[in-house]
DNA sequence: CGTTCAGTTGAAAGGCATCAATTTAGGTGG
DNA sequence: CCACCTAAATTGATGCCTTTCAACTGAACG
């Protein structure tokens, strides 16, 4: 019973952070570097179904997923954190679990605010984050409200697909996605038997396949029509502050 | 057929606005209450169902709502907004709409984020405010995945409750509010019909009523039960910044 | 080679949408 | 103050989408 080896990179020095330019940190100039590094309090590395305890993050690697249950005990996913992602685990008693093994850099609450309350170029790059968070959770209210089971899949895989894109974690056609079944439906606000026929059905149609860890697009106009999707970006730009 | 007569208030001077305590500008000092007028950029004043094309506010009198709708033409309402909140058009193809008649202060994004870029506090109270809608929207999320409609409706009975509640617009028993039955629906993601028998249901069981815009909770017990409510309040507290 | 978890598949039951009317509530004009 | 008109609220019947319950398959693993 050997332990799994461990693949996941552990974060180094914030001046070489390959995730930095999606990151909280993107605004600080190089020359400042070393400001950041004050902030973090810790790295941590968790395997995948771990929960996390840490209040706030920036994810490095891996994959990770906030969550709540219903007293009856049905989970309901509300987002799924990629690397790069600064995540805040709130009070209001949803939980952050890795979805991968994944690794992070722990943040000090009350020195980020400190540094906020000296950089506003800062606090408005953690402003643009929670504004992001924002639309994309309206664009799954929208989902869970107003899309039926296929619908809803297929807008969460482009939405998915764009995010990967974007940090370069995906080409045109397809990407690496780690989620099961049971995520997307727990996600959409299904239950698993039907997500599974959903998925089922954009691979039978060839719109798409999500097998062995691996989203392929294959034919994306389909998919948008079935998404319902809407041509503006699902992060789009936002407040520009002028320090 | 003259024209209805307009009973809503306007906002006057920033310096003995009534809503500013709970408004983005709550962190100003008196003091200082100058530099806000600077921001605001105009005063505006619109009917109930009227679209708002402004794309930065604060509410001042009424309620608005910002919705968006799917290539079917159904629509989906993507939060409530009440006097007090910052409300924002985003660029993602979301509008906002007076839900009754309704007055609210424009404000200028470039002179905000100047304003935000010297007072890091206020950046930290739009972020705050930004932070809130979060996790509404999270709450909302769940509901529409993870509940029935009787339960749904509870819920978001519950929200709009507390939430005026904070701001001395109701009290324990109930409080004024201005939605249709078709505005619930879009906001539950149901048919009107539905969101007619879900309400039916709760006041035949003697659980709240919505009438005449009014709503009165009998048995907040059970309708927290109902809702599966979590004793958590739904507007936590925040990153506390020191300046 | 047994166990376990993720993924599949089928059948039956249920919740919600849809379609169709009807009633009620407000607002308007006479 | 009443008749009238339109939006909102109701109520009923029917059908579909999704859940639930029950197996069953396949792959990974010890």
């Amino acid at each position: 019973m050997s332990a799994k080896p461990n693949l996941t990179p552990l974060p180094g020095a914030c001046s070489a952070c390959t995730v930095r330019p999606f990151a909280l940190f993107r605004v600080v100039p190089q020359a400042r570097v070393g400001e950041i590094a004050r902030v973090r309090s810790a790295v941590r590395l968790v395997r995948a179904n771990e929960t996390i305890r840490d209040t706030v993050f920036t994810l490095y690697a891996g994959w990770a997923f906030s969550w709540t249950t219903m007293p009856d005990g049905r989970r309901q996913i509300l987002d799924f954190h990629l690397p790069g992602d600064l995540v805040e685990r709130s009070e209001d008693g949803a939980e952050v679990s890795a979805l991968t093994d994944a690794s992070f850099c722990v943040l000090a609450r009350d020195r980020l605010c400190d540094f906020m309350g000296r950089d506003p170029g800062l606090a408005m790059s953690y402003a643009e984050g929670l504004s992001r968070d924002r639309s994309r959770l309206r664009e799954r209210l929208t989902s869970l409200g107003r899309r039926d089971a296929v619908g809803r899949l297929a807008h969460l895989l482009l939405e998915l697909h764009g995010r990967l894109l974007r940090r370069g974690g995906a080409d045109r056609t397809g990407a690496p996605l780690p989620l099961k079944q049971a995520h997307l439906a727990d996600a959409l606000g299904l239950s698993v038997e039907h997500a599974n026929r959903a998925l089922a059905l954009l691979r039978r149609q060839g719109v798409a396949s999500l097998q062995k860890g691996r989203l392929e697009i294959l034919d994306r106009a389909e998919l948008e029509e079935l998404a319902g999707w809407s041509s503006a970006p699902a992060e789009p730009p936002l407040v520009t502050v002028k320090v």
